[in-house]
DNA sequence: TTTATATCGATAATTTTTTATCGATAAATA
DNA sequence: TATTTATCGATAAAAAATTATCGATATAAA
């Protein structure tokens, strides 16, 4: 019998950082405590499912008042392992990959780009964004040296694999992919994907469905 | 009491587009024949979800041999109204706007944008990646005009609210939202969320989990 | 021609996720 | 102080999604 792990269902993982948007705007605001109720009326989803997706993470609420805001910010935080900054790389300077360099947000996710990688000569040993750019070929090194262990994919697909499996030789352990192409990597390897074409194809569907029931 | 108009579980919605590229991938192979054990094995999935998913869509295959390649592409591109070329207007040219707009793949998702909008008087009548930019207040006239259905809101957290609420007014049916908030408009608007913190967030949780079990 | 095999589509079982119910409790109010 | 109220957390029910089973069928092999 392993370690009891804390975890939670895939569905309830993504519906955590919605309601840290909440959250902070409700902080912003000088409020102090919050109910279930109110945050899901502010995403319009169902309070049994707010009050059941915090219980899963652990925290524990009073009757009639809710929870303490600020006790609950840093709850889920440190569920989401946001209150450890990480280190990251970054590989594929193309615009994607320039736009999150420069979304410095993601500092507040507990992601931490540390240097940049791309083969495009023009781009070697300046900085974007406040961010060294080497060559790729110093990936794997660089990696192990430095003891990263999330790398950001954003080459094309037909360099997306290969990529992949410079990261994994360096350590890396997980990988936040936005090529749109299947990885294939050793089960330990944490893989997540970002494919626009899901969502977009969701609403291009959704969208043709509704014209459809008006003509 | 909606009427109900979604015509295959979100879940299905969602894999198509990841299907699509497993077979654009075949095709390019000359490969003429797929059967959803192929597709399966490709993504790592089980194939009766797969056999499922297509079944959903309405087509049809034959035993032993699968489905023709072409036949398969075209219908799920069917599905998806992909086949549709659907103009869209983009609001928003910081980082990620600017991305989105050099990203001419999403020519083969449907989406055509037409048109960008953004404040920053330096963008004004100039073009980005081959689109014309233009000022935000003429957004709700032009999108009329053009009878615009599809709008791309990449603006930051603090405007998405009030220039989703323009794209209503434009007549704009459809939002691909990229800003990490709650958008409040009428039920009849389409709406699709693209919030990179989800994604990010079940990566980092995870990461964290396996350097717990490690230790 | 007969047998074996891979896959389909339909139906059923299982698992996961969402939604409902209800007693307990902390605060507000009468 | 007693009553009312909003919310919690636990448990149960319902709904949705995934996975399994199985007969039918088209091709390939014996």
């Amino acid at each position: 019998m392993t370690k009891k792990l804390i975890s939670a269902p895939l569905p309830t993982l993504k519906r955590l950082p919605r309601y840290l948007h909440i959250l902070q705007d409700l902080k912003a605001k000088g409020i102090k405590q919050v109910s279930a109720t109110i945050i899901a009326e502010e995403l319009g989803i169902d309070s049994i499912q707010v009050r059941k997706d915090l219980s899963t993470t652990g925290i524990i609420g009073k009757p009639k008042i809710g929870f303490e805001l600020n006790e609950l910010i840093d709850h889920i935080v440190h569920f989401l392992n946001w209150d450890n900054m990480t280190d990251a790389f970054l590989v594929g300077l193309g615009g994607l990959g320039k736009a999150i360099l420069g979304y410095d947000n993601f500092k507040n996710y507990g992601l931490n780009i540390v240097a940049a990688f791309d083969t495009d000569p023009e781009l070697l040993d300046t900085k974007v964004h406040c961010v060294g750019v080497f060559d790729i070929k110093k990936l794997e090194d660089l990696a192990q040296r430095m003891k990263i262990h999330i790398g950001v994919l954003t080459v094309p697909v037909s360099a997306a694999q290969e990529v992949a499996e410079k990261m994994v030789a360096g350590g890396i352990k997980a990988i936040w992919n936005f090529a749109p192409v299947k990885l294939k990597l050793p089960d330990n390897i944490i893989i997540e994907n970002v494919f626009l074409s899901q969502s977009l194809g969701v609403l291009t569907h959704r969208l043709a469905q509704l014209k459809n029931t008006e003509a």
